[in-house]
DNA sequence: ATCGCTTTGATACGTCGGTATCAAAGATTT
DNA sequence: AAATCTTTGATACCGACGTATCAAAGCGAT
C-alpha cells in the first residue's frame, strides 16, 4: 500500500499542508498532528521528514517565500511589456496584494513569522529580511531606469520612493487582510500613488 | 499583608504586566501564570479579575488602544502648531512608529493581535477596525481642511491621500519593528512623502 | 533475496496551560 | 460585630503538544 515517494515530493506536500492549516486557521493551529492530519500521512512520517517543529516551521517559511517570488516573477512576465519600470513595478506591487486565497496565505503566514520573530531569535537569524530589502533594490533600480529613460521626475529619489512603494503595498495589504479596505481600493491607491509620482508608461 | 486595591488600579495592573510580557516575549507568551508573576500577585488573582483568558486579552486589546489613543493626543498637543494639517498629520504618522519601549510594545502586540483575527471570529467581531479607521478619517478630514487653506493643491484626493499615509506608515512601522528599517529612516520617508505631496506648513 | 529506505501504528512521557475547587484569612463597610 | 469583598495557597484535572520508542511491514535496488 504505502507507495514510495521521493524526498522532495514528500516535503513539498507537507509544507503544502502546513500553508492550508496555517492558512486558513492561523499559525498557531500548526502542530505536528494537524499537518499530518492536513497530508493525509501519520505523524510519524511528519517526524520522519522533519525531525522537530522549529526545523519543519523554518522549510515552510523557506517553500513560502520560494512560491511568492515565482508568483510575482509569473505575473510580471504575463503583462504585456514586461520591461517597463511602470508595468513592472505596478504588477510586483499589486500581486504583493493578498487578492486570492493563495496570497493571503502568505500575508497570513508571513506576517504570523515576522511578528513571531521579533521576539524569537533563532527566527530574527533567519533570512527573513533578506526577501523585502531584495525586493526594495528592485523596485530603486527600476526608478532610476525610469529617470534615466525620463518618465520619472528627477527630484524623486528612487532609495526613498522604493521604500515608500514598499511599505504602502506591505501596509495596504494588512489592511486587505483584515478585511478593512478591499482589493480594489488598495490597487487603486496604489495606480493613484504611482500616477502622482509621475511615473509613466514608456511609449511604444 | 494583602492590601485592598480598587478594581481598576488592578485591572490596569494587570494589564500592564501583561503587556510588558507580550511586549518583551511576544504574545506567546502571555499566560495567566507569567502575567501573574510579572504583575508580582498569585494566578489565583488573575483568575479573580478575568475569570478567562480571552477576557483578559480583550481587556488588555483595550487597554492598548486606549494607551495609544492618548499618547497620540498628548503628541499632537505638545507640537508648536497643534491645528495646522501638516504638523498634526506628521505628529500622528510619526507617533505611530516604534520609536521607543512602549510603542514598540504596541505595535507587536497590535500586530499579533491582527494576525489572530484573520482566523479567530471572536476577535475579528471586536472593535479592531475601528480605530485605524476612525484614525483614517481623521486624516481626510485634515488634507480636506488643507486644500480649503490652500496649503495642499487640489488635484489630491484627500480619501486616497489618507488611506496612503496610513498604509505607508503602518508599513513603515512594520520595517522598523522588524529591524529591516531605522526609525530615522522612517521618519525621513514620512516627511519626505508629505513634502511631495505638497502639503505645506500653513504660514504664521 | 538481501539490504536499506520508507511508512504506519500504537503508545508513552513530560510539560505546559486554562480552568476549577476548597479552605482560610486579611481588609472594608455597615 | 457581621457581612462582604479581596487575596493567597495549594492543588488538581484535563487536554494538547512536542518528542521519543519499539515493532513491523512494504517497496526498490543491487
Amino acid at each position: 500500500m504505502p507507495k514510495l515517494a521521493d524526498r522532495d515530493t514528500r516535503h513539498t506536500q507537507i509544507l503544502e499542508a502546513l500553508l492550508r492549516v496555517a492558512g486558513s486557521q492561523g499559525l498557531h493551529a500548526v502542530t505536528m498532528r494537524s499537518v499530518a492530519a492536513e497530508a493525509n500521512i501519520s505523524l510519524r512520517l511528519v517526524q520522519y521528514y522533519f525531525e522537530t517543529k522549529e526545523k519543519l516551521l523554518l522549510a515552510a517559511l523557506d517553500h513560502l517565500a520560494g512560491r511568492q517570488r515565482e508568483r510575482i516573477q509569473t505575473r510580471v512576465l504575463d503583462t504585456d511589456a514586461p520591461d517597463d519600470p511602470r508595468t513592472i513595478i505596478e504588477a510586483v506591487l499589486t500581486e504583493a496584494l493578498p487578492t486570492d486565497q493563495d496570497s493571503r496565505t502568505f500575508h497570513l503566514v508571513y506576517t504570523a513569522y515576522a511578528v513571531h520573530a521579533v521576539t524569537d531569535p533563532a527566527l530574527a537569524a533567519q533570512p527573513f529580511l533578506r526577501a523585502p530589502d531584495a525586493m526594495e533594490h528592485f523596485l530603486a533600480d527600476q526608478l532610476r531606469h525610469a529617470q534615466r529613460d525620463g518618465i520619472l521626475p528627477p527630484h524623486r529619489d528612487p532609495r526613498t520612493e522604493a521604500a515608500i512603494l514598499l511599505a504602502l503595498s506591505a501596509g495596504l495589504g494588512t489592511g486587505v487582510l483584515l478585511g478593512q479596505r478591499t482589493a480594489e481600493n488598495a490597487t487603486t491607491a496604489i495606480s493613484y500613488h504611482l500616477d502622482h509620482l509621475g511615473l509613466a508608461r514608456r511609449p511604444a
